[in-house]
DNA sequence: TATTGTCAACGAAATTCTTCGTAGTATTTT
DNA sequence: AAAATACTACGAAGAATTTCGTTGACAATA
């Protein structure tokens, strides 16, 4: 059953996702290390999330070693992409303006921060033209 | 059990806030009446959810009348920013600027908008010197 | 007042998520 | 080869979510 990820994935599969995508195609263990080092888990439960993951499609393995390794099968930008537009909509109505207020409350954003987000704007404009 | 509203809103549960703040102080009839033009949703449904979010602190009810009339506890502006303060953190390790580009991304940003964004910073660079 | 409609409370089923324990198999070390 | 180690598969328990049906109280109406 290859279904198209149109699901999101949960909180614990997000933080999976994460370490796939920080270090790339990794095996069970590597990422239960990686986690371990936030939370304590479960190296099973590690392994179960994979499989699980596996079967909704958001992750591939390679099974040619005794360890498999895993992948996410999107990249991780379209993820995110979809997440944020998950709460662009759901909390929003879409308004992106709205979403950006809402971020940039309550926390200190840097200058860096700051020049880099009047980029984004400056090329979101220019490719709109 | 006074907990403070740390936890974030189901999905669910979100749906039902949207609506008392659109609406204000609402009976578990006018919110399933709301909620109705969107999905198909029984009345019951509605109302336990309600009465599961004053169990959790999310809303308060007056009970003066014989229609129980919900509110939100927390001002929408709060929430939202909870909410998003959360994918900001469990997404984009706290990068806005990365949220932003993701938000822009893949979706058409009308020249409002934009500009409205742009005012954004400019009132957050004021606001920080 | 008898009937009909409205409402809250409660319990509970169905689903999804999260977390592991156990068992079995393969590999490595003694 | 025997023992210890590393892995996967499977099942399942527990928690959280979502959704209603049913019941009983109260109110409006005929």
């Amino acid at each position: 059953m290859l279904k198209e990820p149109l699901q999101k994935p949960t909180a614990s599969e997000l933080e999976i996702l994460r370490v796939l995508w920080a270090r790339g195609p990794s095996t069970v263990r590597e990422v239960h290390e990686a986690l371990s080092e936030k939370k304590s888990l479960g190296y099973t439960t590690v392994l179960k999330l994979l499989q699980i993951m596996t079967a909704k499609g958001t992750v591939r393995r390679d099974e040619g070693q005794r360890a498999h390794v895993y992948e996410a099968c999107q990249p991780a930008t379209e993820t995110k992409r979809q997440l944020v537009c998950d709460v662009l909509q759901r909390v929003f109505e879409g308004s992106a303006s709205e979403l950006m207020m809402h971020a940039l409350e309550g926390r200190r954003t840097s200058r860096e921060e700051l020049d880099e987000l009047r980029r984004l704007l400056d090329e979101c404009e220019r490719r709109s033209r």
